[in-house]
DNA sequence: ACCTGAACACCGTTCAAGT
DNA sequence: ACCTGAACACCGTTCAAGT
């Protein structure tokens, strides 16, 4: 059960699981494979967890939390998809904070993006997509609203599922990788291409303010 | 074996087990599922394929062979980044031949990308993401060739992956829907809005040659 | 010849028995 | 109390026996 005594060998289990189930994925991974690494027996697998898929769920759950807590910091600062000149430079600095976090948990990224692909929890990649979706959705309506002839070159949808796919290939790069790969640098480039490109190409009478002036962060 | 007689029950094998694989994946399809749809005993498999395995992995190889036909067929019109005016038409009927090409394999396309994740196959994925990406990245140098300044503000890798990675999402709003999700328009209109933002961006003495025309079809 | 289904191996889960 | 490992169920694969 959930509360047994030996809170020892529980995280023990749950640390060596996450490494199981990262390199083996939730139908591959033993039980046997953790119990044998964790140093005990099949048998008392069950004393702590319901069931193989209830730690897989637990160890994916804690990081999917984790995940929100970031985007919603990520939120709080002057991320903007249009912010440019002095904010840039911050906006650098979380995307590489953001990469960071994603490479320091990627044993979880890597169970809840592939491992549970096919089973009961394939939802899970669903919740880390959507999480990223939602949360590129807000950042460019919010700028939308604060020029909002903008609208007439971003679609907030389509916008926001081709950031997901840029997070997403990202993700698999850093899966696969042995070292850190740098992204954050490629992502601002290309967003501070797009955006002064796509500032540039609103009405001319637009242009200057846009361009000129970064946003502001949310009140 | 491959070569067994009865190639009516062969071929019912392979039509169900796209289906159950599709619905199940790898490991949670059972070779019982497959027999049973197909009117056929467990042993019966057996005398037609090697193993679930090698059964998965020949319907989706087969998939995979005629995604790059198609990426290939693709890259023999013009339909290039840079493709404006004119052009603009063939290429949005294009994306949309593609776009109908994955609606129609459906299944083969889930047991790719979602259905083999955490198996041998899991590499399956890969092949899929990396000829997308292949296929961007010289979609985006053959342009580049084509208007050199353009080098100043597409990256080909990233540009290439960030493609994929659309194509990736789009995948599985694919695999998710119940009836043909329309993106091909939103990507045409992404497309142009965004390169005619960045032609525009470029410097002043290029831009009226790379508004105004479009690029063409490769020679 | 071609097919069937009982038998075997493997692994998730349970539980009676040990310490 | 806590843990172990034999036992059971499930399913991929094999094979001796049927038609």
């Amino acid at each position: 059960m959930s509360r047994a005594p030996n809170p020892q060998l529980r995280q023990a289990l749950v640390a060596t699981a996450a490494e199981v189930f990262a390199e083996q994925g939730l139908d591959r991974a033993r039980v046997s494979d953790i119990t044998d690494r964790a140093g005990t027996s099949k048998g008392a697998f069950y004393l702590y967890f319901e069931s193989k898929e209830a730690l897989y769920l637990q160890v994916a759950r804690a990081f999917l939390q984790d995940l929100l807590a970031h985007l919603r910091a990520y939120d709080d600062e002057a991320c903007s998809l249009g912010a440019m000149g002095p904010a840039e430079e911050r906006t650098q600095e979380l995307d590489e904070k953001f990469c960071a976090f994603l490479w320091g948990r990627r044993l979880e990224l890597r169970m809840v993006l592939e491992g549970a692909a096919g089973t009961e929890l394939a939802y899970l990649a669903d919740e880390f997509l959507d999480s990223v979706v939602h949360h590129m959705r807000e950042d460019i309506a919010r700028n939308v609203r604060a020029h909002p002839p903008l609208a007439q070159v971003i679609d907030a949808e389509f916008g926001a599922m081709m950031a997901a796919g840029i997070v997403y290939m990202y993700a698999r790069q850093i899966i696969r990788a042995t070292t850190p790969p740098d992204m954050a640098r490629q992502v601002t480039r290309f967003r501070q291409h797009v955006l002064v490109a796509l500032c540039q190409s609103l009405p001319p009478t637009l242009d200057a303010s846009l361009v000129a002036a970064p946003l502001e962060a949310k009140p």
